[in-house]
DNA sequence: TAAAATATGAAGCCACTTTTTCAAGTGGCT
DNA sequence: AGCCACTTGAAAAAGTGGCTTCATATTTTA
């Protein structure tokens, strides 16, 4: 890599010339800046970003952080996010805390020392759960710039996206019951996940709200330890009458479904089944799934605006907001 | 963010005595060293690192350019690597290049100026398929470190790391055949890539060889523009004696098995399955889907390892050397 | 008192940007 | 012809944060 200087030399004039003269500065004369420009193309220059990015005490790169990238829903958010920073100049730096407390704490302090303008962060599972978040107060503080989404937590103060889980699965239930649905249950591998919780818990109180009281809640929480398949397969036994599903994440829909067929029923005929998914799950499953779409790519672009909004006016103190994407119902032939 | 400089103001010593004290200097005074430590730790001090970096001429980073993060396979290839990197120290900046020729080229300029010491790319299908790669020569000639894995090309003089499509597709057949199946299909949605292309005649070839060329290849390519499912449908209506099938990407396999179903065959009885894909997928279908697993975890790592000794021995003229990933075949019940 | 040991600081470098300063050239005027 | 004012082009200098080399200052020891 050629440096400023070394044209410099070449050209032999000084450093300072070599650089307006790159950048067009009308302070250098036309032949010049031609002279200059032929020689930096010619070895290829490009401004070395660390100078840059000291001088301007700028970055221009986003650091994210998601609990797994694997998780399909976190994959097209990221892809949103690069879609959206990428266009708009930005290079993002994604860490993977892998639901681990620690790890997010370490990619947090690692990229907080200059490496980033600002973070996009979905906390990680452990963090939920033991509730121990100093580490993003840290950084409130630090006045780097915060977004959180769709994994949040309510005692950070900063701007934040979140899908209307409540409404979701609300949604839902309207969608079963104008089926005629009468027993509906509720499978979750996410029971411990805050969204996890707000599915579910949004899920009972519609059951109750629309059966008056009269029918309990019939929940499967699918625990990593056992085969997955095995336990829908006995929920299913155990409460033979379930005619409609709401699945919490990206798999359990898919699995209860194809469980559901193997075991004899006939779908949607004798149970209809929703998953919050995207299109791609969908099309695994035969009938499709029908899915509620969290809109991930919405919510990758809402979370880079809301940054860019941040980084503009970085003295202004405008209050934090929460942006809330909607979620849509899509039939797609389990319902 | 607090510098050294507004740290030694503060103590009332030198720059030069702050960092020497930071950096535990015998130089420096026991009494001094521990002043500044204790001030340094007051205010959170963090050594700038776009400072270290031009000073280091190193930026402990890795830029990583997959074409899809989405893709499942590539994500857990990311986050292979990105554990491994984590693990030694380097951060990752992932680039989608979202199969497109132009977005890698970008990506590959963008991040080629100082802001990552090494590339580990997998190339998007629009290079495959135009062999349009100066981009990539232009770095090895930059003396920027490259690995390619998975998507690899072969005019490229770098380390890369592959599996081997070929073998695995006969390990496939072999299973199949093993099981007394007779007329074994290929179905694909990659068939323009080249690991596709590489599975395809692989299989092609087992085709030819195993039944002494008495039987032809069934091959179904399945195209974006048509639904995936009907386009199955149809392939299996029409080849009523398919009694096996490969499927080259990691969604068919499970959308063929479930169609398969669907269409009243009995999996395996009547059918068997087997996928390039992982046990996540695996798992959405009943009976689960057998896989050839790409061991995408070992690849990232492999990536890594590769990318670390270049880094290392930068000025050794080691020749470039290509590793290969044993694949695992994995019946979880639809063999 | 000189040598040795210890402690600190000044300055320069990394690659670049930006502000300030300077030199040369041009034209108008007496 | 000689002087000033003004424009233009280019160079020098300062600053970004951290590190390092070399020099200096102070203290201790022989």
């Amino acid at each position: 890599m050629i440096t400023q200087k070394e044209l410099a030399k070449k050209l032999n004039i000084s450093i300072s010339t070599v650089s307006k003269a790159l950048n067009n500065s009308p302070e250098i004369g036309k032949e010049t800046i031609e002279r200059v420009h032929a020689l930096a193309k010619f070895y290829k220059y490009q401004p070395n970003q660390n100078a840059v990015n000291l001088k301007k005490r700028e970055t221009k790169t986003i650091g994210v952080i998601v609990p797994n990238i694997t998780n399909r829903f976190f994959a097209k958010v990221l892809f949103s996010i690069q879609e959206e920073a990428s266009n708009l100049g930005y290079n993002i730096i994604i860490c993977n805390s892998n639901e681990s407390l620690q790890k997010e704490k370490d990619s947090l302090k690692v990229l907080s020392n200059g490496s980033v303008d600002g973070f996009i962060v979905a906390v990680s599972e452990e963090t939920q759960l033991t509730k121990n978040y100093s580490h993003f107060e840290g950084l409130v503080n630090e006045e780097i710039p915060l977004i959180m989404f769709d994994r949040v937590l309510d005692k950070i103060n900063c701007d934040k996206v979140i899908i209307d889980d409540a409404d979701a699965s609300k949604k839902a239930m309207n969608a079963l019951i104008e089926k005629g649905r009468e027993q509906i249950a509720f499978v979750s591998t996410i029971f411990d996940l805050n969204v996890g919780k707000l599915r579910e818990h949004s899920y009972e109180e519609a059951i109750k709200f629309n059966f008056n009281n009269k029918k309990k809640p019939l929940i499967l929480h699918i625990t990593p330890e056992k085969d997955s398949q095995s336990q829908i397969r006995s929920f299913l036994e155990n409460n033979p009458k379930i005619d409609g599903v709401i699945s919490a994440d990206n798999i359990s829909g898919t699995q209860t479904l194809n469980v559901a067929i193997s075991m004899g029923y006939k779908i949607p005929e004798a149970i209809s089944i929703i998953g919050f998914a995207d299109d791609a799950i969908s099309k695994l499953s035969v009938p499709k799934l029908s899915i509620l779409d969290q809109n991930a790519t919405k919510m990758g672009e809402a979370t880079v605006h809301l940054l860019m909004k941040r980084l503009k006016n970085k003295a202004d103190e405008m209050p934090k907001s929460t942006q809330i994407i909607p979620t849509v119902l899509n039939n797609a032939g389990s319902l």
